[in-house]
DNA sequence: AAGTGGTCTAGACCACTAA
DNA sequence: TAGTGGTCTAGACCACTTG
């Protein structure tokens, strides 16, 4: 584990452990420095880290300050950001309709640059977070990258299973959404009625040296879609 | 401007002018730091960001590489992120409902975190996009720092007037979204029937210094919610 | 003016990738 | 094993905030 790192993870468990609030002052970086024993520069790339987590907020000539969002039940957006217990306080199961090798349809080889008589794996499945339907999922994993998949590690955490069991890693993703009415077919995977609300994302996940290995359509339950953001920016 | 920053810029200039694609290579550090005339350290600050903004991802023992959606008519949610260019393709303008100082409702009082009885400028506006209704939106701007407002203003970005009008520094953002149904009154500012899905987004926009000074409440119309987000996690 | 965070450098050394 | 990006240091100097 890098140093950098390291800190990050102390500080954000000191930020815990005293329980911080929006707006409390962390100790000066100087004092940080000497604490930790390590260069300004990493306690810098430390703070960064965490800033980029939406943890804390600098301030140029007043201090280090904690940053922390105040509402119960929503779901970062960004999985990156956040606290990670957040997503624990959930329990996710998954019905799988459908998985087998296949080629892949037109978009679905375009969205992961391969050829249309490539093998994919494909996967369909209804996720139910506390027993409630979450959303209707169907992937198209690559099979040259992601070699094998079965019922079994298709119920739990995909991911989990691509980084621990294949020993890849999981790059950056490119998420494409927006906002519909439901139709017949989903509505009923999802127990709503056709002409309900629905999110529905397209997502391509790459791995670190950016090839494309999964690419997912899913339509999430409006009833179970509450997210946050914290950006450095602002929304529209 | 910065170093790091300007370099950011020739670097995010070259890939356009280019017109580099996703997976192009770019000139290795030893170069780009010859070239720019900078120590190391800058430069990987400068690819840092652009790696923040979904511009590039860099591979360790590989090389840096660019990284570019292909999708159009997307809006990018963080809007730290991707092209500028992006919106200056859209046209938005503005219709306003009210425009007066009040006193804040308790959850807006709260989210601003200001006392009940301060003032707050209060503005309902439509918001089009290409002569279509975008979005019924409710803000609350704290007045001890937002010190002036006008029907003038409001009709234009009053993002734009809060940085050179005022000129203060905005910071971060906490978004909490979900989705749902429009009641009577959403459907007839935008055009929609009661029933069909929206968006609803609750934005708390800050300064530099971490101090709340907009409350913003947000229904979008669900035919323009079309969002892209690149992220270097995973959605849900 | 004092305190605090941010930028930038030059260079040593480390970790990963690809041929 | 050569090439390439990542971490870390020590220290100089700069920019902003606060009293």
């Amino acid at each position: 584990m890098l140093k950098y790192q390291e800190i990050a993870i102390e500080i954000e468990k000191y930020i815990e452990e005293n329980a911080l609030q929006q707006g409390d002052k962390l100790p000066v970086l100087e004092t940080l420095m000497t604490q930790f024993a390590v260069s300004k520069s990493t306690i810098t790339k430390s703070l960064d880290l965490l800033e980029k987590k939406g943890m804390v907020f600098q301030v140029r000539g007043s201090g280090i300050f904690v940053r922390r969002h105040k509402r119960k039940g929503y779901i970062s957006l960004l999985s990156n950001q956040g606290f990670k217990k957040d997503l624990e306080d959930y329990h996710i199961t998954s019905n799988i309709i459908e998985l087998d090798v296949r080629t892949p349809t037109e978009e679905a080889s375009h969205n992961l640059n391969i050829e249309p008589n490539a093998d994919v794996y494909y996967v369909k499945r209804i996720r139910y977070i506390n027993g409630q339907t979450l959303c209707v999922e169907e992937s198209y994993y690559n099979k040259a990258i992601i070699s094998y998949l079965n019922k079994e590690i298709v119920s739990e955490s995909i991911f989990d299973y691509i980084r621990e069991g294949l020993g890849l890693k999981v790059g950056f993703t490119d998420s494409y959404l927006h906002i519909d009415k439901l139709n017949d077919e989903e509505a009923n995977y999802l127990g709503l009625n056709k002409g309900d609300p629905k999110l529905y994302v397209e997502g391509i996940f790459h791995l670190t040296n950016g090839q494309p290995f999964d690419f997912s359509k899913v339509t999430y339950n409006y009833q179970q879609s509450q997210f946050f953001i914290q950006s450095n920016g602002y929304l529209l």
